[in-house]
DNA sequence: AAGCCAGTCAACCGCAGGGGT
DNA sequence: GACCCCTGCGGTTGACTGGCT
């Protein structure tokens, strides 16, 4: 036997929401709120929907609170960067981008930045041509954290999680190289130098696929993200 | 103009886990 | 502790679009 549908399929309508539907949809919410339960909501709100088809409309793409499409370099590295860490814990890495959904992180991903990846993994003369744009406020802004309180309930993060070797996501500078000068970094010489940090970071990483494992291991990760790195905050605490 | 193909992204699906009883 | 309901998450699919032949 198997679980139980959340809702009847046969009765509800499923694909691309119409602009009426968006308008009911955000009227409602407007109006009362979610009214506490998702599951309800539909009928609440006179829509022909599965609760959890209301609440993707509404968390990926009616709220007005978020940005779609246009990432920049900034947004770009740090998604590498928090990818190296964490893996595809895709809520977890929006959560410190402003104003982006776990499902646009995700797409953008997946249709851009693991084919940048994929192809800076591949022989150097097809890759040379793949560096990407200087990002001069890497650096400078390296705070735009505004380090909300993740919404992941899997895992419990604690601030060694993330300031841990490897050291090259807080490494100032360069993760191989001068980084381990830098004031206050943590990091040895020889640990900085060493293109394991980026092997452990994507094994640590736990659902770090093949070729981002490759990708560190040849050491690829170092000529695309140097000069990206965030250093993270230190104050950080994800309980 | 038509057909094909690749890229993009909204939406769906199944599962894990939290919380209430 | 066991069970159930619901939410949130990550992986995947499929519709749509634009470029190319």
């Amino acid at each position: 036997m198997g679980r139980a549908p959340c809702c009847d399929r046969a009765a509800v309508k499923r694909g691309p929401w119409s602009p009426e539907e968006d308008d009911k949809l955000r009227d409602y919410i407007q109006r009362h709120g979610t009214g506490g339960s998702w599951i309800t909501f539909p009928k609440k709100a006179g829509l022909r929907r599965c609760g959890k088809s209301c609440r993707l409309r509404w968390l990926n793409y009616l709220r007005p609170d978020i940005r779609h499409g246009g990432f920049t370099d900034e947004e770009d590295a740090l998604i590498f960067s928090l990818y190296s860490k964490l893996g595809s814990k895709w809520s977890l890495i929006a959560s410190q981008l402003e104003r982006r959904t776990d499902n646009d992180v995700k797409n953008h991903w997946n249709t851009k930045l693991k084919k940048r990846l994929a192809a800076f993994s591949s022989p150097p003369s097809s890759s040379s041509s793949f560096l990407p744009a200087p990002a001069p406020m890497a650096v400078a802004v390296a705070h735009p954290l505004a380090l909300a309180v993740p919404t992941v309930k899997a895992e419990t993060y604690a601030y060694d999680d993330f300031m841990a070797p490897p050291a090259a996501l807080h490494v100032f500078d360069h993760p191989f190289g001068n980084g381990a000068d830098q004031p206050g970094s943590t990091t040895s010489a020889s640990a900085a130098s060493s293109m394991s940090n980026w092997s452990s970071a994507a094994d640590n990483a736990g659902a770090a696929d093949g070729f981002f494992a490759d990708f560190c291991n040849a050491g690829a990760a170092d000529q695309f993200l140097g000069g990206f790195y965030y250093p993270l905050d230190p104050t950080l605490s994800l309980v």
